[in-house]
DNA sequence: GAGCATTTGTCCGTATGTATT
DNA sequence: CAATACATACGGACAAATGCT
């Protein structure tokens, strides 16, 4: 396993330690580690940047290292719990912050999944997701402005869209279809899950209709760093 | 996005480059690179790195930097397409290598999804998966040994054990179920796909079972290198 | 707010090991 | 065997962000 290679031993080392320890502990800084294991510093970095690449610990220049948790989450079409609910089963915090809420017009590809002209109007709303005081996750959700001609400034305080369009909109949403993928975000992603170096991110694309009359009601895009939650999803059959 | 950092800077420099190439084409050295943007090896490696967390790189010591495409594998209810296919679809050379046949006792977790008492016997098939030459994916698979008590040599010849169930079982397998996770392989699943680093890789469970009369046939677990297959699940309503 | 110590981020130059060609 | 190329390692330096005084 760690043939030859110090850093790696080193690696295996911390991350046994760090197996013990809670989400949050800060761990040896790359000083101590280096002089704990008798290596240059570079050594110990390396070691450390492997246990980052484990997504074991996160790094904060200029406040040290901390061992990272993620939570699971499961996405099944026998149970599709939000990611709030899921969060806080595991014992963690989570919250939304509302980051800009503004009309704007349907892009091609979203258009086509909420079955409305390209180009239509439609309110955006864009919202970052944190577990435990860190980011996890960007947002970017659309309902077609012919449904909800007004937005105010109540989004701010609901968790999702979900119950503003219930309330007002006197609908039953249900989610229709889903995409998981694994890939690279675009800048503004990037920038919004403060992602500094390129790294794959998850991607959720969903939709949402009604239960009733099948009617696409909102769609959804959301990111959400890796290092945070452990996606699962789980497919039944039968299959096509 | 790339300020003040002069390696991150190369690599996208390096990064618009790559896009223009074909996979495969090796890219200049660090050495090269070092030389060409007037920084130390230490930099220029950084950048190559840096290409490498990226995808779009893949690094043989003593033989170079490579670039590397991935192949979009969509897992989805209406169509379930072999990865054979579909890598021969996206004009890649599949190929799979038996590495091992035997018999052995179920495992608990999969003894529960194929309906059988765990420890029961079951023949377990081990590939491994090539795309283009280059190591995909490692997979167990399991048959219960009461479906099929001989399993010859002819395992080596055929492409999944879809086929072997379906000639001499006489039985129509479907998927009937399917998870798919994102995590840490063990150390044995390390070895099979020859990640040298503890990265995280793709892990598919999956159970197929009779279309007639809902007999759990086939249960498989199937790990593969995100570097080569880019994974999407889709899932379709209605959800529950 | 300013100053300071700590910690990670980046970079230099050099050297040696190891796998491939 | 030799040349090439990546892997690991050393020690030193400065920059940038953080947290505390």
């Amino acid at each position: 396993m760690a043939k030859g290679s110090r850093y790696a031993e080193i690696a295996n080392v911390l991350a046994t330690e760090i197996a013990d320890q809670s989400a949050g502990t800060q761990i040896a800084s790359e000083h101590e580690i280096a002089a704990r294991f008798g290596v240059s510093r570079a050594a110990a970095r390396a070691a450390v940047q492997e246990l980052e690449g484990r997504l074991l610990v996160r790094r904060v220049r200029g406040a040290g290292t901390f061992v990272n948790r993620r939570i699971d989450y499961v996405l099944s079409q026998r149970k599709a719990p939000s990611l709030h609910q899921t969060v806080r089963e595991a014992g963690g915090e989570p919250r939304t912050v509302v980051r800009d809420v503004r009309r704007t017009a349907l892009p091609a590809d979203v258009a086509a999944r909420l079955e409305r002209p390209e180009g239509s109007e439609a309110h955006l709303l864009v919202r970052q997701s944190y577990i435990d005081g860190m980011l996890n996750g960007w947002a970017q959700e659309w309902i077609p402005s012919d449904l909800l001609p007004e937005l105010d400034a109540a989004v701010h305080a609901v968790e999702s869209l979900d119950s503003i369009l219930r309330q007002v909109c006197r609908v039953d949403p249900v989610r229709a279809w889903c995409r998981v993928s694994y890939s690279l975000p675009g800048p503004e992603v990037a920038a919004g899950l403060e992602t500094a170096h390129n790294r794959p991110v998850w991607l959720i694309e969903s939709l949402s209709r009604d239960r009733e009359t099948g009617t696409a009601l909102m769609c959804s895009n959301t990111w959400s760093r890796p290092d945070c939650t452990r996606l699962i999803v789980e497919l039944d059959g039968p299959w096509k």
